[in-house]
DNA sequence: CCAATCTATATAGATTGGCTATATGATGTC
DNA sequence: GACATCATATAGCCAATCTATATAGATTGG
């Protein structure tokens, strides 16, 4: 099969015809809540979402107080104080003092909460396989691009106006 | 307009080495659930993600029993039962006896509730428009297609005997 | 340097969604 | 027609998250 990717057997990449953004965004949103859904329920995983979502914040921004934190997570900041108990006494995170500040930590990941998120990806990988399995090179470099793209407006903060943490640049 | 989609500005279609299926789909479901997450916090929305997922749910696959759409919609059965109640009382679902069997009821969306569902993608998506404003045409394109991807696979059901419906060869 | 004030995190209490266990009513089988 | 089975409903519990508030450190005017 050649790799001329777009339009694929029902031509679908072409036939969008005057979808505005809101209803892409929506339809992305409302099966993108349906795929966490089944992963949090196919994984017989015991942590709760947040614990992977905050882990994986930390992977991508780096070491944040605890407030920038919860935001980045959106979580409440009183939740995000839990959550960090919790995960510092599984060694997952480490809480630093922030030498500038005495009220602040900062809250950076362990290697130990690298690899458990690492692993945590790749057991749902595998429990979510048998819904994904025969996905042509095609669709699983489209999911690919779409996480990615995802991915980066998720770390943007718009409504904030773009504190930006330690320069994503 | 040329829709020559793919392979975008950089290249990103042809640089996924060695990222194996696993890999892919745990990025997915990360990225999916921080963007469930985000919506969720940023529409004022009252309802609860699982009254859009049902409604999703039977919008796609037309009336159910109500064993089959809490499985549909990854809830334990009682969940659904509240659920449905609660949409029976607004209005957006209809509770249709099933003449076969008088244990079981059809659940069907109502047109208020296809009208909420609308509504409820339209706020979503101009909720979140701020992040995903200067988005590309072939940007997105790509969401549409990896919406459509993800839509399809969470339409089978592999743990109750693979009803794949293409064949993927 | 001290007091007033602001900021960052912690604690308390309430709300809510979801689950397990079980009851109720309908089917169908021998 | 009694018994095992299936579909849905009810009861009670647990976990996650939120709002409101307390505490401790930082900052600044005088």
């Amino acid at each position: 099969m050649d790799d001329q990717k777009p339009t694929d057997a029902n031509g679908a990449r072409i036939l969008h015809p005057d979808r505005d953004l809101a209803t892409v965004i929506g339809d992305l949103v409302a099966v993108s809540s349906r795929l966490a859904r089944l992963a949090a329920s196919e994984t017989g995983n015991a942590e709760s979402p947040a614990v992977w979502r905050t882990l994986a914040v930390l992977r991508d921004l780096g070491p944040l107080r605890l407030g920038e934190l919860a935001r980045a997570s959106r979580v409440a900041q009183p939740t995000m104080t839990k959550l960090v108990h919790a995960l510092d006494e599984r060694g997952w995170v480490r809480r630093l003092v922030d030498a500038a500040d005495g009220r602040a930590w900062k809250i950076s990941l362990d290697p130990s909460g690298l690899a458990a998120l690492d692993a945590w990806r790749a057991e749902l990988g595998e429990a979510l396989a048998p819904w994904f399995a025969g996905l042509s090179p095609d669709d699983v470099d489209t999911l690919i691009d779409a996480s990615r793209i995802v991915h980066e407006r998720l770390d943007l903060q718009p409504a904030r106006g773009a504190v930006r943490p330690g320069g994503v640049a």
